[in-house]
RNA sequence: GGCCCCUUGGUCAAGCGGUUAAGACACCGCCCUUUCACGGCGGUAACAGGAGUUCGAGUCUCCUAGGGGUCACCA
C-alpha cells in the first residue's frame, strides 16, 4: 500500500499547503508564510476566533523558533539574502544576451562530451553578446585532482574556447565571484540559513548506518527509497532535541524539507527538448554536507542565480533531478533559467552504446586529442555537425566562412544520443585543412610535434621549409588533393621524405620482378637529369615504358593485357618504390624536386643494391 | 524495479498529414588517372513492432519492445 505523503495535502503553486512538523500541522504558503497552526492529530482547520487566536500566538511562537534555529545552526552568519543580492546586482546587458556557464568538476579528466557542451554554451554565449563563465564546481574534496584546473583551462583554450570571467591561470575575473565553490561556502550558508527561517530546511542527523536501515524497509515494502515525507524523521525533531544533539557536537546535514507532490505531473520547458515531464519532488535532498559545504544540488541553484544565469547547458542525467532544482529555485522565490539538457555522446561498447565514461574512455579524453595532433578548427568543425543538423549544409553553402558566422541554435540540436564517428571527423579534417595555409599546417606539426613527437620535431624544426614543401604538394589544383587528417597522421604520411625514416615499405608490383626492375631503374638512370621539368620527366617515363614493351596508354592495356608487359603505371611504380618507399605518394616529379638529386641519386643506387 | 529521456540506412541526419523517404560519412561498382588521392557517374541500405484517428501517417494518439540515463553527505 502506498501511503499518502504525510507532510502536506494541499497544492504547490499559489495555493497554501498543509506541513507537519513534530506533533503540530500547519497550513502555509508555499514561500514559508505560516497561515493556520494546530495541534496533531488535527486533520482540518476550526476557524473559529478563538482558535484563530491561538494559532496567532503559536505562529508567532513557532516563527520564534525558526530564527532561532537558524541562528543556532550558523552563528557566524550575519549577512542577509539581500546583502547579496545587492551585491550581485542584475546585469546590464542587451536584452537578448545570454549568460552561460561551463562548471567542470577539478577532476582532471576532461572529455569530447564535455567540449560538445562547452562549445554549445560557449557559442550562445559569444553570439549573443552574452558572458561565458567558468566556475569550478569543487564541492567535493574527494575528487578533487591537484592541478587540473589548469588542465580544464588549458585544454579548452586548445580548442578554442575561450571565457569571459571566471577562473583563469591567474586568478580570477569578474565582478560575481569568488568562481570556485569553495569560496562561496558563507554565501551557501546565508541561504541555508534563510531556508531555515522560512521553515524550508531542518538539520538532520542521521547516520550512514541510520539512512542504510531506512532503505532497506523501503525496499522490502517496494516503496520509492529515500529520506522523504514521514521517513523523514528528522523532520519531527523537537527544537530541544536538536539543541542537545548539536551541544553534543553530533555531525548534521542540513535537508531541504521538501512540499512536493510527486503524484502531480508538470511540462518544464527545456531548450533543447522543447518540454519535458516531471514529477514534483518530495525528496528531502540534502543541501549542506556535514562540512558545511553544498551539494550541486544547493550551489548550483545559488550560484546560477547569483551569478545571473540566463540559459543553463548541461547533460541529460541532470534530467532526474530537475524537480529538486525546481522546488529549490520556487521555494526561494526565484526565476529559473531556461535549462537546456543536451543528448549525450555515445561510444559503441561491444554490441551496445552507452555514455561517455570519463574511466573507460580514456581515448576520449581532450588530453588525448592534444597527444595525436587532431587539429581543434577541425574537432570544432566534426562537433559543430553533431552540435547543429544543419551546419553541414551551410558549410557546403559557405565552405570559406570562420565557424564563428554560422548561426548556432538550440532549435537544431538533437535530442538522441550520437555516436562519435572518428571516420567522420577525418574526413572532416580534410576540409578544414584544405582551409589553412601551408605554414600554419606546419607551424601547427612543430608545436605538436615538440609537446607529443620529440624525434619529428627536431626533424621538422630543422627543415620548416621543406615541410611546407611537402605539405603544399598537390594543393593548388583545381582538385586539390586531401589527404592530411591530423599530427600523426600527417607524419606518418610524410615521413619518407626524410632520411631518418626512410624505408622500402612496399613490395614490387605484380607485372614486374626482380630484375626486370632492376633494368627499368637502369634506363631511368640513364636519362635522369634533375634540371627536367614535369613534361620532359614524363617523356622519358614513356619512353622506357614504350621500349621495354609496357602499355603508354592504360586504355590499350585493358583492352590486350596479353600483348604487354604492364603498363605505364607498373614502370613509375618501380621508380616511386625506389624514391618513396611506398606504392603510394603524390607525384614523383614533384618529390624529386624537393628531396634534391643527391637524395634522388642515392635511394634509387640502394635500392639498386637491395634488388641484388 | 520506480521515474525520466530517446528510437528514420553501418554512422550523423533531413522530414512538421500527401515526397520516387533528402544530404553527408563509410562501403561497393564503373569512369578519369604515371600510383594514391581528388573528382565524376552509379549502387547496396532506413521510418523498431502493433493498434487507432484520417480519404491518406515517418509525421497525430495509445500500447508494446529496445536502447540510454538516474535513483549518494559525486558532480
Amino acid at each position: 500500500m502506498v501511503k499518502t505523503p504525510p507532510s502536506h495535502g494541499g497544492i504547490r503553486g499559489s495555493n497554501p499547503l498543509w506541513v507537519t512538523i513534530g506533533n503540530y500541522r500547519r497550513l502555509q504558503s508555499y514561500t514559508g508564510i505560516v497561515f493556520f497552526y494546530a495541534k496533531l492529530p488535527a486533520q482540518g482547520v476550526d476557524e473559529n476566533k478563538e482558535q484563530h487566536d491561538v494559532v496567532l500566538a503559536m505562529i508567532k511562537e513557532i516563527n520564534m523558533d525558526y530564527n532561532k534555529l537558524a541562528n543556532l545552526l550558523f552563528p557566524e552568519i550575519t549577512k542577509s539574502v539581500a546583502d547579496y543580492e545587492a551585491h550581485y546586482p542584475a546585469r546590464e546587458l542587451p536584452p537578448e544576451a545570454k549568460v552561460t556557464r561551463l562548471g567542470p568538476s577539478p577532476t582532471g579528466f576532461i572529455h569530447l562530451g564535455n567540449l560538445y557542451g562547452a562549445f554549445a554554451d560557449e557559442r550562445l554565449a559569444h553570439q549573443s553578446q552574452g558572458v561565458f563563465i567558468l566556475r569550478i564546481e569543487d564541492t567535493d574534496d574527494k575528487r578533487k585532482v591537484e592541478g587540473s584546473e589548469e588542465i580544464i583551462i588549458n585544454s579548452l583554450d586548445y580548442f578554442g574556447i575561450h571565457f569571459d570571467e571566471g577562473a583563469t591561470l591567474d586568478g580570477e575575473k569578474g565582478a560575481y565571484g569568488p568562481y570556485c565553490q569553495s569560496n562561496r561556502v558563507a554565501l551557501y550558508q546565508t541561504i541555508a540559513k534563510h531556508l531555515v527561517e522560512m521553515g524550508c530546511a531542518y538539520p538532520s542527523f542521521a547516520t550512514a548506518a541510520e539512512l542504510d536501515e531506512i532503505r532497506q524497509q523501503q525496499e522490502a515494502q517496494k516503496l520509492l527509497t529515500g529520506y522523504y515525507g514521514e521517513w523523514a524523521t528528522d523532520r519531527n525533531l523537537t527544537e530541544a532535541a536538536i539543541e542537545a544533539k548539536l551541544s553534543a557536537g553530533e555531525p548534521w546535514v542540513l535537508r531541504l524539507l521538501s512540499q512536493g507532490d510527486p503524484s502531480e505531473t508538470r511540462q518544464v520547458a527545456d531548450g533543447i527538448r522543447k518540454s519535458v515531464q516531471v514529477h514534483p519532488n518530495n525528496m528531502d535532498a540534502v543541501l549542506l554536507k556535514t562540512n558545511g559545504v553544498p551539494t550541486y544540488h544547493f550551489a548550483h541553484v545559488v550560484d546560477d542565480h547569483f551569478m545571473r544565469i540566463t540559459h543553463v547547458v548541461r547533460g541529460e542525467e541532470w534530467l532526474s533531478t530537475l524537480p529538486i532544482h525546481l522546488e529549490l529555485f520556487e521555494t526561494l522565490g526565484w526565476q529559473h533559467p531556461v535549462y537546456c539538457h543536451t543528448a549525450h555522446m555515445m561510444k559503441m561498447d561491444g554490441e551496445t552504446k552507452r555514455k561517455l565514461s570519463k574511466r573507460k574512455d580514456p581515448e576520449m579524453s581532450l588530453s588525448y586529442y592534444g597527444e595525436v595532433g587532431h587539429f581543434p578548427e577541425a574537432v570544432r568543425e566534426y562537433l559543430m555537425t553533431l552540435l547543429n543538423s544543419n551546419f553541414e549544409e551551410w558549410r557546403l553553402a559557405n565552405p570559406a566562412l570562420s565557424l564563428e558566422d554560422f548561426p548556432f541554435s538550440l532549435d537544431h540540436m538533437s535530442t538522441s544520443g550520437a555516436l562519435f564517428d572518428m571516420n567522420k571527423l577525418n574526413d572532416v579534417a580534410k576540409d578544414v585543412l584544405l582551409q589553412m595555409t601551408e605554414e600554419a599546417i606546419a607551424d601547427f606539426l612543430i608545436d605538436w610535434a615538440t609537446k607529443h613527437q620529440a624525434e619529428a620535431a627536431a626533424v621538422f624544426t630543422r627543415d620548416r621549409d621543406k615541410l611546407i614543401k611537402i605539405l603544399a604538394i598537390g594543393r593548388d589544383e583545381k582538385k586539390p588533393r586531401k589527404d592530411l587528417e591530423y599530427g600523426q597522421q600527417i607524419f606518418d604520411f610524410i615521413k619518407y621524405f626524410f632520411d631518418e625514416w626512410f624505408v622500402i615499405a612496399d613490395e614490387l608490383p605484380e607485372n614486374v620482378d626482380a630484375p626486370e626492375a632492376k633494368a627499368i631503374l637502369a634506363d631511368y638512370l640513364a636519362t635522369y637529369d634533375q634540371q627536367d621539368d614535369n613534361e620532359n620527366w614524363f617523356g622519358k617515363i614513356r619512353a622506357i615504358t614504350e621500349n621495354r614493351g609496357y602499355a603508354v596508354k592504360m586504355k590499350d592495356y585493358k583492352k590486350h593485357p596479353e600483348d604487354y608487359k604492364g603498363h605505364v603505371g607498373d614502370v613509375s611504380t618501380v621508380v616511386r618504390l625506389a624514391i618513396t618507399g611506398r606504392r603510394n605518394s603524390p607525384d614523383v616529379w614533384t618529390i624529386q624536386q624537393i628531396l634534391g638529386e643527391t637524395c634522388v641519386l642515392a635511394r634509387i643506387n640502394n635500392y639498386l643494391e637491395k634488388l641484388n
